[in-house]
DNA sequence: AATTATCATAAGGTCAACCTTATTATCTTT
DNA sequence: AAAGATAATAAGGTTGACCTTATGATAATT
């Protein structure tokens, strides 16, 4: 069963790890990116989540959870969300806060905390980012949707959730009603990667690809 | 103003100075043994508070706080007591885990968490364990009590707070109703640093001196 | 005044997480 | 097949917060 208690460190990789988890194995690369991290870093802290079995790197190819790294990454997911719920809710923290907020709380919530914290919110299902927030047993139907930047076209879909960590972007979004719930028309996707325009809220709105990629909408 | 965070350590540091600032000056070996520490380690780390302006070291005499590290340290002691009313009230954790569980959430809670939380909570005076909630400004009523083991002899007094920290030791007196609220007359001081026999709730409980201390009871 | 206990300091280590700078290996793309 | 990009490994450092063992310094007690 191995109830040790994982370090913030660790923990903010596992959950790195999940959320990056589009495809099964992960680019170290990618990783370090998403962390603020070396490559040299983030592979030292891969080769230590190996010998821990939490993840089962294949060298050049990538890394991917194990089950038992799974399983702690949808806990800390668990956790985090609850606690936007929490902020969001009943201590009316700004929304562009709950993120950074939660990021702190989340390594710091036994286990007896959390599943009290659920039952007192009435086990919520979301978070009010708009992501499913895991089960207690680790279960988790993730969401049905497609990065914003995978949209045709002219095509119309509306946001599901919003998975930028940087304070600063989710800021960035907020001040321009990227938000759940908000519907979203690619008017135009510039060549040469370049940025897309959208159409939000009656709004034009110019949205960069890599911004582009944190913003989860129905397909 | 200097707003860098503080670590996890320097501030159980300043919780313990202030915890245990009866008399002004603490002796470095009284902060070890609280801190589960060796005298060395407890040394070098009351070095770098000290080059942080954080507290005075008088070699041979003790440690205090300065005002900049006594404001801190109030204002951890207030996060972590709201913690404890959240905990208690809105979670239903049992009294004995409070301490425990809210001295993790305590280093991972942001200024405007901590106030979102005190306004959600109604500004609580008290914690569940007894003890006064600082206010944002760091001020601050002590307690105006004595330890139980300063009681005389015969002595009824209402216990006001219970301050152990080991989850083990709160178990025990929680077990034997040493509870804030409850009434203790002290039957008997054995000799030679010897247990006290109380009477509590009708019924005689043996507690060695070393407990008697985190109990704080009316003059 | 001498003994003993406590305290301070010196010296050297460990461990997790970071870092930089090279070098080498593999994959992908032209 | 060669080039270029990305990934892995090697080597050496840093920092905070711990540790042990040993040696001086001061305070308290007899
Ligand atoms: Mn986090
Ligand atoms: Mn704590
Ligand atoms: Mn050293
Ligand atoms: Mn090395």
């Amino acid at each position: 069963m191995n109830r040790s208690p994982l370090s913030e460190s660790v923990e903010m990789y596992l959950k790195a790890l999940v959320e990056l988890s589009d495809r099964e194995m992960v680019a170290i690369g990618r990783l370090a990116d998403r962390l603020g991290v070396t490559a040299v870093s983030a592979n030292e802290m891969v080769k230590r989540l190996g010998e821990q079995g939490l993840v089962k790197h294949t060298p050049y190819k990538g890394v991917a959870l194990t089950k038992k790294g799974r399983d702690a990454a949808c806990n800390i997911l668990r956790r985090q969300r609850l606690w936007e719920c929490f902020l969001y809710d009943h201590l009316k923290i700004e929304w562009t806060q709950l993120y950074e907020y939660a990021c702190s709380l989340e390594h710091a919530t036994a286990p007896e905390v959390t599943e009290a914290l659920a039952a007192f919110l009435g086990n919520p299902q979301t978070c009010p980012r708009g992501n499913p927030i895991p089960a207690a047993d680790g279960s988790f139907a993730p969401l049905n949707g497609i990065p914003l930047g995978e949209l045709d076209t002219g095509r119309a879909a509306t946001i599901l959730a919003v998975n930028a960590t940087a304070t600063e972007v989710i800021k960035h979004l907020y001040d321009r009603n990227l938000l759940p719930g908000h519907k979203v028309t690619v008017l135009e996707a510039a060549p040469l990667q370049g940025p897309l325009t959208l159409r939000v809220d009656g709004k034009d709105v110019a949205l960069g690809l890599a911004l582009a990629e944190y913003i989860i909408v129905s397909r």
